[in-house]
RNA sequence: GCCCCCGUAGCUCAGGGGAUAGAGCACUGGUUUCCUAAACCAGGUGUCGAGGGUUCGAAUCCCUCCGGGGGCACCA
């Protein structure tokens, strides 16, 4: 008995009540699967329910009454051990040991697949976070977004949806303008140019840039060589981005330039069918864009009055190349200074004929950055930029994605460097993964000691409270699974684990799998065995899913 | 002026209307002849920023205000 089969069973104990006239209610209001829940309290069950706080006045009745309907539905199905009416209308349900137990099997033999679902289905997900500018390296802003973009991605793809994840290169424009100028200036020994780029990994694609095109490039006339540095140093710095996102365990399906948007005449004639469409206009010798018919709060100018294509208009083609390779939701992670930009992609993607709706911006906090306690500001002038490399080599690939993706987007997120330098378990990374070493450990004794899963098992010999606890905790996974999809919100999945940790953590110190020295092994052996591989084997799924490592040994 | 996010324990943060608001860290004490002590057990702290409203019930939803952060380009 899940609680999936309970929720079903409440369900059809309602419908049923329905059907035959005892209470008055339109089946739609009933919701599928019916919300249950572990209660802190375990006085109060195995799982409870508001379901009838909920549903009896539009039943035109009282919650009691409901929940003593239901209760008494419940009460002789197999498994339920009992269903009591609490408070102003909770319904507390126990369940059998031996009905609840039975879940370490199901989650032993769907192993990899288990919490998995295929929700969304035939949904498919382009998925673009990061996309920071080739300009220098991934800052630590960026490093959150990857960490959380790619579990959100492993997360879709959990529940049954297609993912492309996706980086936009903006490799047009000023801005490279500025970074090519940056690279020649520094091949010649020339002060960083305003609004350029400074710091060391300049000096370095420069000298590189200069080796592979060799001294003569610096004799060319300046844009001439401004070009060259311009094509080269991108192509290094692409490079080193990928490589930088590859050793942080994030590979894209596609890496897509902008430039290509220009090369190939898509952003003209994305722009010629704006026109045809009459969703563009002429002022003060620049083509507008007339987002206002489309709730943005003003027009925006898409070909500027010196003839260049303006960023947005890159963005035009680009939602519909993404649409046109077939993606059904187009979602950005986007940092907060980017917030202004959510109504004009939307607007962009209507005038398009694309539905709004299906643009998902993930608008996310800025990482604040202490050192001892006290803020950094970051300033790439200064020096003081903390990249993805910096984190990952202060505290490791796991621990710097875990204490990225742990917390909601929402949430400005302070790293202190001295704290995670210090390699302590203040990092609750530890926590859960020691917790997944622990369940490996058990598994090589248990083997060692002759303990086997094949043959007696017999869970109504669960019967310690810590099993009902870590039972429970297993029960809830797929519902966070679902949830995390529903609500784009990877984090659920790190805070569930630290409790699933947790359960097992405690239950380990309360319950042996491996008998004492002289004991005979028991069928009560064999049993926790199955329920030590299944807190294995979700706490390796979860972790999965946050592209953390599952450690055998620690 | 307008828009977005936040305000919960000493710190970092969870809590998508429910029962006594939680975790980790930090602090104090305890637990190992036996599956890993990166663990477990015990000890305690909250005007959930403030004030109104909706509800049987609000940290959660709505409004106002206060405080902090980030935006509001013919930059990308």
């Amino acid at each position: 008995m899940t609680p999936l089969d309970l929720a079903a069973a409440i369900g059809a104990a309602l419908s049923g009540a329905v059907a035959d006239g005892r209470i008055q209610l339109d089946p739609a209001q009933i919701p599928d699967p019916i919300h249950l829940e572990r209660p802190k309290d375990p006085k109060h069950g195995d799982w409870s329910t508001n379901i009838a706080l909920q549903l009896a006045k539009k039943a035109g009745t009282n919650p009691r009454q409901l929940a003593e309907l239901i209760a008494a539905a419940l009460g002789g199905l197999d498994g339920v051990k009992g269903a009591e009416v609490a408070g102003p209308g909770f319904l507390n349900i126990t369940l059998d040991a031996a009905a609840a137990g039975e879940l370490a099997r199901t989650i032993v033999e769907q192993g990899h697949g288990f919490g998995r679902n295929e929700d969304l289905k035939g949904q498919w997900f382009n998925v673009e976070f990061v996309s920071a500018n080739p300009t220098g390296p991934i800052h630590l802003g960026g490093t959150r977004w990857a960490a959380v973009g790619d579990a959100l991605s492993r997360v879709l793809e959990a529940n049954g949806a297609r993912v492309t994840r996706e980086y936009y290169f903006n490799d047009h424009g000023s801005q490279i303008d500025h970074f090519a100028e940056s690279l020649l200036a520094a091949a010649l020994g020339e002060p960083t140019p305003e609004n350029g780029y400074g710091g060391q990994y300049i000096k370095e694609i420069a000298a590189k840039v200069l080796e592979e095109a060799g001294p003569d490039t610096l004799k060319l006339p300046r844009d001439q060589a401004q070009e060259v540095f311009r094509e080269r140093g991108t192509a290094h710095m692409f490079q080193e981005i990928k490589d930088s996102l590859h050793e942080f365990g994030v590979d894209f399906d596609v890496y897509f330039h902008e430039q290509s948007l220009h090369a190939s005449g898509a952003v003209t004639k994305a722009l010629d069918d704006l026109r045809a469409s009459g969703n563009l206009y002429e002022k003060d010798g620049a083509w507008w864009l007339k987002s206002t018919a489309y709730g943005d709060d003003k027009d925006r100018v898409v070909i500027k009055s010196d003839g260049d294509a303006a960023y947005i208009a890159g963005d035009i083609a680009y939602l519909r190349d993404k649409v046109s390779r077939g993606a059904t939701h187009l979602v950005y992670l986007l940092g907060a200074d980017h917030h202004g930009y959510i109504a004009r992609l939307k607007a962009a993607a209507a005038a398009l004929g694309i539905d709004p709706d299906s643009v998902e911006v993930l608008i996310g906090q800025l990482v604040s950055l202490l050192r001892g306690g006290k803020p950094v500001r970051m300033s790439k002038r200064a020096g003081t930029v903390v990249t993805i490399e910096d984190l990952v080599d202060a505290v490791g690939v796991d621990a710097a994605r875990y204490a990225l993706a742990r917390s909601s987007i929402d949430q400005t997120l302070s790293i202190d460097l001295d704290l995670l330098a210090k390699h302590t378990n203040e990092n609750p990374v530890f926590y859960v993964q020691y917790a997944h070493a622990r369940t490996a450990n058990v598994a090589r004794k248990a083997q060692a000691a002759g303990v086997e899963r094949t043959g007696g098992f017999d869970p109504a010999l669960l019967t310690d409270p810590r099993e009902a606890d870590l039972l429970g905790a297993l029960a809830t996974y797929p519902r966070i699974v679902r949830q995390a999809a529903q609500l784009r919100e990877p984090h659920r999945v790190a805070r569930y684990l630290e409790e699933l940790a947790g359960a097992y953590h405690k239950w380990y110190d309360a319950c042996r799998v491996v008998p004492l020295a002289g004991d005979p092994v028991q069928d009560l052996h064999r049993t926790r065995l199955w329920l030590n591989d299944a807190a294995r084997q979700v706490l390796a799924n979860g972790l999965d899913l946050l592209g953390v490592t599952a450690p055998e040994r620690m």
